[in-house]
DNA sequence: TATGAATGAGGCTTCATTCAT
DNA sequence: AATGAATGAAGCCTCATTCAT
């Protein structure tokens, strides 16, 4: 009974809803109607394209961090030294404070769910190893280029440096302030750096 | 005065016990007669000491974080070298997979809404502070000492700090095995080390 | 004329879906979509067809009982002895361990409603007419014989008739026992002979 | 973690709210609402003391079917002929247009869920089964009285004596006529007597 | 102090029905 | 004729909170 002819389209629409409706309510408090007014659909819509509530937001996990690894790659492809690569890496993964303050809220609630649901955790898995194969890559440019460590490897390496980026973003965030953006962003790249130096 | 006494007993019973149910359950799932049974009072006792769910939820977090920070400073105060605290911080911090985990998956949760619920982030902020009093407290000492570069400056740094450590501990729950958590400690402490040092 | 008859068809199949549905679901829980799905339809036929979802399943009650009924006569006519009548009637009735189960679960639904909604009670009244007719026809032909009773008059052995049999069905189907069934059609023919022998 | 000294006593107000909804509404249209309601509490009450909707009813039926057996049971056991238990257990079932009508309105829901649901079989087996020891009970007493003929064994005959029972009151339901009552109980009687004669 | 019965608001979900295509 | 997307009413259920004892 393949009940899915459905538009994908609408399902983006409801995706991209509740992601709003996350950022601005968070997990415990966000209801389907907050989900459906933000989509401008009836609460029934909802559930014609989702089985229910739960679907709607392990679907959005896996649709955000794809995007994001999507768009974390696609900005280190672009770039071809080592640091110009981690650069871009940076860059992309600190998109602006509007973005990051609006998808960090939504993902240090998805971390928490990860922290205890394998299904998310399985996502979130995804995404890491996404980030890990920009981070070997970085890395291994950077030996090849001679600026980076030998002895670092990457599975060791790859978790630290999404370690800074995550961490510093989330002290970002809790300073609640737009201007020191940029200055995390700094901060972060100098300490990953000086973690990949030789 | 007795009374007073055996009052704040119970209400640290009740935080416990609400420690407990958020570390099973999930901010959004936990509910007042689970953290009652975990407690072994009635539900009308939470009540009793408690004007209602959100006021344990906040109150735990003040909590939460005051042991730690409390635990940390003393680690950090029997050591009397710049890498003897900066280790003593770590350790205190890494205290153990089980503790980790507990912390954390409920952290997670507070962090989300300190995203969101300034009385959240002013708590946060207050734990904030005593990891930055640390950090400025190993930093300076090792600036003195001369293993510490003399261009970092406590206000960028700290943040940076407690980053990684964050970050870390992050990416070690999200692994769900304890026999990393070593290894990860040792990786934020190396991180930690390279990001300091001239 | 060809789209009448066309139409008369696609309805009868709406009848017969409705009928496999109810024998699995229950009145309460049948829905359109499980209709449209044994009819192999889109939902929105069904209602092209029917006014509502009542008017299906009173429909239904109607067309079931109208077509018991009917095999009922047809069978009794072929015989010309009283006891030939009778056998052929509950032989009828008790057509088979899977169409006994599959219409007694409906109709005990429809029973039920019949207790309570006009509209089923004169559909089933009907229903009750025809067995009545048919009861009538052997109790006269078996006083005629001889072999029945004298005393007995068809308004009031009728029912009885009819409630022998539905009664048998009803032990019949609560035993969940096929290789019962005929054992319990046995004993029906036994009572209803007993009851209207002199 | 036994949650259970609630008071028994509310438990049985709320069944009998319960089968009172039942008797107007009928199984698919009842709402907690509606057996809150007649229970005159809350709706939350009929959760606090029941698991859910399908508990109510589940134990509504073996309420129910218990309070008339145990009836059904006592009345036989004051007569001390075998005519005189039969009359009895007639009078006990057909106890009144009133109540019948309650009581079978419902138990026709009971026995179409009962077809298709095993724990509403299982139930209604203890009825059949206190059925058939009242049955066996008279007819064995007859059989030593040389009245009820010595050919029939109490498992095939007590089904026919219930289903001529349920089949009579469901006759009788169907003409909505509390005049006739008396009408079929006489016809009821008549027809076991003549079935279990000699 | 402590209990737990009771309440009712509010969430998720189902589903009959409508309607544009 | 037919489809199935969309709606929204209504049901079940959870749970924070109140309150009599």
């Amino acid at each position: 009974m393949v009940r899915y002819k459905k538009s994908e389209e609408k399902r983006k629409q409801i995706l991209y809803a509740a992601f709003q409706a996350l950022t601005e309510s968070g997990y415990d408090s966000v209801t389907l109607q907050t989900i459906a007014d933000h989509a401008e659909v009836s609460k029934g819509v909802v559930h014609y394209y989702f089985e229910n509530k739960e679907a709607v937001l392990v679907e959005l996990l896996a649709w955000l961090t794809g995007k994001i690894s999507a768009k974390e790659q696609s900005a280190v492809q672009e770039q071809h030294t080592a640091t110009g690569k981690l650069a871009a890496y940076i860059d992309s993964a600190f998109a602006g404070p509007a973005q990051n303050r609006s998808f960090y809220r939504v993902y240090l609630d998805f971390l928490a769910r990860a922290s205890r649901i394998p299904v998310y955790r399985e996502i979130n898995q995804r995404f890491y190893d996404s980030c890990a194969a920009i981070s070997t890559e970085v890395l291994n440019l950077g030996q090849e280029e001679g600026i980076f460590s030998r002895e670092l490897t990457p599975d060791k390496t790859s978790p630290v440096i999404r370690a800074i980026i995550d961490g510093c973003l989330i002290q970002w965030l809790m300073t609640d302030d737009d201007d020191l953006h940029a200055t995390f962003k700094e901060s972060c790249y100098t300490a990953i750096m000086k973690v990949l130096s030789v």
